[in-house]
DNA sequence: CATGAATGAGGATTCATTCAT
DNA sequence: TATGAATGAATCCTCATTCAT
């Protein structure tokens, strides 16, 4: 438990806190925020509990920290979305980009997730709503129809879902994310559609 | 404190069980799994936690018969559909008893969707799965392209998150119910007329 | 660590909470508060640190326990006295009861007198300062003198210091605890004289 | 955050030893020496816990640094009190003198006073017990009554508590003051009279 | 049908201290 | 003079579970 030498780390230097962050998320990711101790975590990086201590103030303040920097995407791209017309062209684009975005941070969203009770309850439960909320304010037109409204959120959660549950469908990975981005592109058309009868990018 | 309405509460016999489950979903619901404890369930009954054990032989059994009673209206759907033929009426009438099914078990999903890390090596976790590879079996054509798989997963999908994600929607609960169902529906109408070109329901 | 036989115990029963209470007083007396951990006092009762969860919610309630017991009968001096005229007779009894008071709970009173700075922020700061202040109303007189009134309050002091200060003093344990009665009792006259002119109790 | 007082700061050299040690004090004395700790301490200061320890080899030191500061006029006062006749006047200067010397060290009494507990394993804590010892034997007539050795004894406590008990009394700072000192000066005068029969300064 | 009493394992957190730089 | 990084030991507390009654 907690050893000193065995050749292969010593070289590193000042990149604990981010081998903490990068762990941390791996078994979040893979067991859940609660079932993860600090203890496990330690372990794996061969450093005590008190050691992640010097680095975070608490076990949130981790996955706080993972989430700042994995995020950081997400939120310029609702910057952007904000600064662009809301033409079909834009929307798509978000789409687009919003895929990339999650691609980027996938373990992230894996996390947040299968986690949404605990994260409810944890300062980035709050922070999250925020930038789903951003996200809706660029996707969703309030004047559309409320099918159409439906059809854009859905056209998120075909992405998010896509993350995952599209690994019991056969096929090869490359096709299947390119299926879902299509989907999804597909949903946030039709409520384009829908809305405003096809005349706006004439 | 405790206790579950009314005041009088000491004529229930033999519900206790009953009770027990009611109070638990409700907790896990709300707090998730790992953090409701045996303790706070038997303090909203006013029972002591031994007595839970009376009823059920560990934490993890109280949710397994939570969910083996409020799924098996699922379980049924899924029997009734290997039976029916794949046409489109087909799917679109499981869609329409899915969301019902959904319905009447609200806090149950809401829980399963919520807590997915956890429930992963719970029990349940292998039967949930288990009940959603049925759904994908009776929804899903395997000969269909890609996207349209896709599309049907994704109409499942829309009627998980329609539980919820719609609540920060504006509108009448009723009208926003009706507009997932549409958007599901459609979707999975989408999928169908992709596969087999539009000519066999005609 | 935590056997369970030797003979000498298990025909306790229910006595638990009153063991803890006796053995915590002890060592918190001793060693202090915060130098006092549960893990030592479940060691010296032979049970594990979990039980003294059973019966106290924290280390805290474990102290206020023993407080409310030992110092029910000081409360009861000090209604007592509140009924009563402030006569010289009525301070002088005070004096002695208050020291008989203080005698049936010495080791609390040495507790709280070297624990000061802990127990000011722990729930029983207060309600031992609500003593104190109780005390001061029915042994000073506002309209005395300022030299009087503090004549007053050193008669306190002196039965506070004189339960240990005492110590290195030679002489018989009894004898000095009369000698720090007389003391204080003639401190109490002092004061009663200056303020009233001697006349009174004529 | 941190620093001391008016923002700039970076102008104090080698007197970082001088500032660990009034920091700790006011923080000893607000909070108690277990509840202080280096972080605390080394956070008000604007510098690392390690800085701490260039200064002193650990937390005790602080302390026993802040203490041999603090107390050597009470030192040198016990030297005097020793070459001089046990006379009623000696002793009333002793009082005095007594006074004035608590007055100028207000919070490290206030801390000794309220962690009697935790002083009395620290280094310190003998040091303490000599100095009350040597104020005994220069304040104190062995040969006197039990009764007048306590008066003697309770003078001194009167000193002490009157740093603080007296804050709940009405009046003027000052005044106060001035009263606490004048009942010492009875007592130790009542004390003396007893012994040797008001003819030795005649 | 239930309680009272207890356990063992483990959780997050805090602390004084060390040492290479 | 100081810091950055880390440790080892301890702390309070919580939990699911057990069992005699």
């Amino acid at each position: 438990m907690g050893g000193t030498m065995d050749g292969t780390k010593r070289q590193r230097r000042g990149d604990t806190r981010q081998r903490i962050q990068d762990v941390a998320l791996e078994l979040f990711a893979e067991q859940g925020y609660e079932k993860t101790s600090l203890r496990e975590i330690a372990e794996h990086l061969d450093v005590t509990k008190a050691a992640l201590y010097y680095h975070f103030k608490t076990k949130e303040e981790i996955l706080v920290g993972i989430f700042e920097d994995l995020t950081r995407p997400i939120e310029e791209l609702i910057e952007w979305g904000r600064g662009q017309p809301h033409t079909l062209a834009t929307k798509q684009e978000i789409v687009r980009r919003y895929s990339d975005a999650l691609d980027g941070a996938t373990p992230l969203f894996r996390f947040m997730q299968e986690n949404q009770a605990t994260v409810r309850d944890l300062r980035i439960g709050e922070r999250f709503k925020e930038r789903m909320r951003g996200l809706r304010e660029i996707m969703i037109d309030p004047e559309a129809s409320l099918v159409d409204q439906v059809r854009s959120l859905s056209a998120i959660f075909t992405l998010h879902a896509g993350m995952f549950a599209v690994h019991d469908l056969e096929g090869d990975p490359e096709e299947k994310h390119k299926a879902v981005l299509e989907v999804a592109t597909d949903m946030i058309t039709q409520a384009h559609a829908g809305t405003k009868p096809a005349q706006d990018e004439a």
